[in-house]
DNA sequence: GAAGTTAAGTGGTCAGACCAGTGGCGACCA
DNA sequence: TGGTCGCCACTGGTCTGACCACTTAACTTC
């Protein structure tokens, strides 16, 4: 009301220079030292305004280089997500039961889209479920998805870490390439969601 | 993997305390100052922590006062999100394709788990195609597929209105009774999938 | 007992320092 | 000439200590 809080003034102000210096994915902000100078406030405010536009997706920083727009574009709104976490087991189970079905509609997903330029990433892929499974979400071509996807697994990975044989993998390679959606459910179901119903 | 940033760490860490704790929404948290000591780390990284909690919604921060849990049911970051969204086609494709696969997936789940209050429940709703549906994915008892659903439901909105007629509801209702899924699938494909690939 | 004062604690902000990467520029060598 | 190496300026990441604005509760005073 009577003093607006300063890195929510700043959040504002950086929102606004970049609509008005129409800054494109990749473009370079300036640097959180010359923010700080030309808004008049103090670095640390900056940064927390930076914190909230990273949250947000719409920048991204790399240390050493500088803070730069994020590709695509980038509504985040499923960051919204983060306000499942409060605490218990009964989301930890609403966690694992949604990311598993958002995985098989992945599957399914990407046997219809599959190009192959896309296979050969997947088959790239190292075998750890996370890196493959990313891999099979962008080959849905829906970002959308992959950024539920990537949330779900970021609070995943707080919870268990899911190992699986060199099988799985390999499995599920043949039957993406043979675009057979039911094949590949099939060991998703035998692999991962066996292993998760043992988890619980 | 491995988050060398110390304000991403933090995050966790006090998300795991907020847990361990059970701390209820109105319970304050720990002093921005204590929490620096205990966790071992600067009070700017602290405060960049609680910015990402704050714009998730989790916490509320009163000056002279303290950091609080917040109760949930807030809309407001959706309100932000709002002002980012530039809709391009591509991410209303996703949008719509994402929306959909995940009622069907409601749908699924609803008819293993309905109760028969729950099928009450959805009788007495009216007949529109928001609150309809969300009442089925009540009925799914999963707390994080509400709150998935209802960000893209209200993003949704903001493109297209769905109206159907009176005998999609009835027809559904019908087979949610049956606890059919196989029936309630195919009225959603009928209805609704059908109605929105002429949308496009 | 009630009103006013004080002190301690809290979030909000700033400035300055240092660390750790990145990248460009110039000196040096083959 | 062409390449390589190393230096240095610049960037984000982090910590510290200081001060402000505000709240609360205990204390003093009438």
């Amino acid at each position: 009301m009577t003093t607006s809080k300063v890195y929510i003034e700043t959040f504002w102000q950086i929102h606004r220079m970049i609509e008005e210096a129409g800054l494109q994915p990749g473009d370079r902000l300036p640097s959180e030292r010359e923010l700080a100078d030309r808004l008049r406030v103090g670095r640390s405010s900056v940064r927390e305004a930076l914190r909230a536009l990273e949250l947000l997706g719409l920048i991204e920083t790399r240390r050493g280089e500088g803070t730069f727009m994020k590709p695509f574009g980038d509504h985040q709104l499923i960051q919204l997500l983060g306000s499942f976490i409060l605490q218990g087991n009964r989301e930890k189970r609403d966690l694992i039961e949604t990311k598993m079905f958002i995985e098989r509609m992945c599957l399914q997903l990407a046997c219809e889209r599959l190009t192959d330029e896309k296979l050969e990433h997947i088959a790239r892929a190292e075998h750890t479920y996370d890196l493959f499974f990313q891999r099979v979400v962008e080959a849905t071509d829906n970002y959308l998805l992959l950024r539920i996807w990537l949330v779900l697994n970021d609070f995943f990975e707080h919870v268990y870490t899911l190992t699986l044989p060199s099988e799985f993998y390999e499995q599920m390679w043949t039957a993406l390439q043979k675009r057979s959606c039911e094949e590949a459910t099939a060991i998703y179901e035998q692999y991962v969601m066996q292993k998760m119903s043992k988890a619980n």
